[in-house]
DNA sequence: GATTTGGCGATTGTCGACAATTTACTTGAC
DNA sequence: GTCAAGTAAATTGTCGACAATCGCCAAATC
C-alpha cells in the first residue's frame, strides 16, 4: 500500500467545521452587501436561521471579527463593520506598508515558483476584468495577485496580515459597488508591478506598487466620498 | 498555585469580563514560563483550575491564538506556542516594518503629546533597568516604549498589529530567560531613537530604530540558538 | 514479527438552559 | 410637556451535559 502523496494537492477531505462554514456563509452576506454595515448581528437569530445553536455563530463572529468585518462591544454583541473614509485611508496606508515589505523580500529572495503564479494570475485578471462577471469575482482575482506576493515573501507574518485586511479591503471595495467600469484599467496597473519584479527593480517595483495602491485608494474613497454625501 | 495574583499593576476593574480575566492569567503563565512550549492547554483543566466553565476559556484561548501565544489545532485543542528560530527571525523582521512605517507616520503628523510620554517612558525604562526588578517588568517598559510609538502614528492599524505581536515578542524574549544583564545597554539603544523624533529627523529616526531592533534580534536569537544547541 | 483493525479513554464540538446585563418602555412627578 | 426613575423585555454571559472525534493500545490477521 503506498501511502498518499503528499504532493501539493494533500487536502482529499473537505471536511470542515461547522464554525467555518458559519463564517464563510457570514463573511459572505457581509461583503456582498445582503447585511449592511452597522447592523446588529444577533447571536439568536443567526443561529435560528442557520439552524445551529449560539456557539459555533460566537466563534464564527469572533473570527470575522479579526478579520475586521465585525466589530465587538461587551455585553452589546456584534454589528456590522462601518467604515469612514478616515478608517479606509488608514487600511490602505496599512496595506502599501505591509505589501511593500513583502515585495523587497521578494525581490531579495528570489522570486522562484512566484514568478509564474504572478504572470498567471495577471492572466486571470485579465480574463475576468470584461464584461460577464461579477464584481466579487473581480475583486477576489485583484486581491489574490497582492495575496501571492505577500505569500512569497518568505514570511508568514506578511500573509497572515494580508490576509487578515484582506476581507476589509474587499468589504470596502463591495461596498462602493460599482468599481466595475475602471476593473480593465486598475487590472493593468499591476503589470508595472509584475515587470520590475521580473527585472528584480526593487525601487520601482515598491514604487509601482504605491502607485497601484494610491490609485486603487483615490477611486475608492472618492466613491465612498460621492455614496457619504449622497445619503446626506 | 498561588491563590491571588492581584499585585499586577492593572486596573481592577471588576466590569472587565471574564474572559480578559481567564486570557491575561493564562498570557502571563505562558510568558513567565509556567507554562513550557509546546504544552497543551486542555479546556477542562483551566477551566477547573480557574473554577469557570469551558466556555470563557475558549474564549480566552482564541484570544491568545491572535495574540500569537497558542496554537489551535481542529478537534485537538490548544498548545502553548513553540517558537523556532526562523520565525524569531521573521517576528523581528515583522516587527522593524509596522514600526518603522509607524516612526515615519509620527514624525510626519508631528509628534504632539506622544513627546512627553516618550521621554517619560525613558525616564520609566532607566528607572527599572537596574538589579531589583524583575525581567518581565523591565520588558514591559521597552515594549511600552515601542507600543507608545505606535499608538501615536495615528493610524490604529499600526497600534493593532503591534498589540498582536507584542505578547509574542514578550515570549520569545521572556523564553530566552536572562537578558538581564544587557537591561541597561538595550535600554540606552531607545535613546536615539527618541532624539531623531524630536528632532523631526525621519531618516535618522527610522536608522536609529533598525539598529535598536537588530541589536534586540541579535540578541535574541544568540541567544536562543544557545539554548537550542544545549537542548540537543 | 509487523501491520491492520477494533474498541476504549480522553478531549473537543455542540447544544439548550439559566444568570447577568443592557435596552426600551412605561409610569410617575415636577 | 419634559425628565427621571422603575420595570419589563430582549440580548449577551456563563454554565453543565451530551455527542462527535481523535489518539492510544490491545487483539487479531497475514
Amino acid at each position: 500500500m503506498d501511502p498518499k502523496q503528499d504532493s501539493d494537492g494533500f487536502r482529499p477531505l473537505d471536511r470542515e467545521g461547522l464554525v467555518q462554514r458559519v463564517a464563510r456563509l457570514l463573511s459572505k452576506a457581509i461583503v456582498t452587501g445582503q447585511l449592511s454595515q452597522g447592523e446588529r448581528l444577533s447571536e439568536s437569530v443567526v443561529a435560528r436561521q442557520l439552524g445551529v445553536s449560539r456557539a459555533p455563530v460566537r466563534e464564527a463572529a469572533r473570527l470575522l471579527e479579526n478579520s475586521g468585518l465585525v466589530t465587538y462591544l461587551p455585553n452589546r454583541g456584534f454589528f456590522v463593520r462601518s467604515m469612514s473614509a478616515r478608517e479606509l485611508g488608514n487600511l490602505y496606508e496599512f496595506r502599501l506598508v505591509i505589501e511593500s515589505a513583502a515585495v523587497r523580500r521578494l525581490i531579495r529572495d528570489g522570486l522562484g515558483e512566484s514568478e509564474a503564479k504572478l504572470i498567471g494570475q495577471i492572466e486571470e485578471m485579465r480574463r475576468v476584468a470584461g464584461p460577464g462577471f461579477d464584481m466579487l469575482t473581480q475583486v477576489e482575482a485583484d486581491m489574490q495577485f497582492h495575496r501571492l506576493i505577500c505569500a512569497g515573501s518568505g514570511n508568514p507574518k506578511f500573509l497572515n496580515t494580508f490576509e487578515q485586511i484582506a476581507m476589509e479591503s474587499e468589504l470596502t471595495i463591495m461596498m462602493i459597488g460599482r468599481l466595475y467600469d475602471d476593473a480593465q484599467r486598475l487590472a493593468e496597473t499591476h503589470v508595472p508591478i509584475l515587470d520590475a519584479l521580473l527585472r528584480h527593480d526593487e525601487a520601482e517595483a515598491v514604487e509601482a506598487l504605491r502607485y497601484h495602491i494610491e490609485v486603487a485608494r483615490d477611486l475608492v474613497v472618492e466613491q465612498f466620498r460621492k455614496m457619504e454625501d449622497e445619503q446626506d
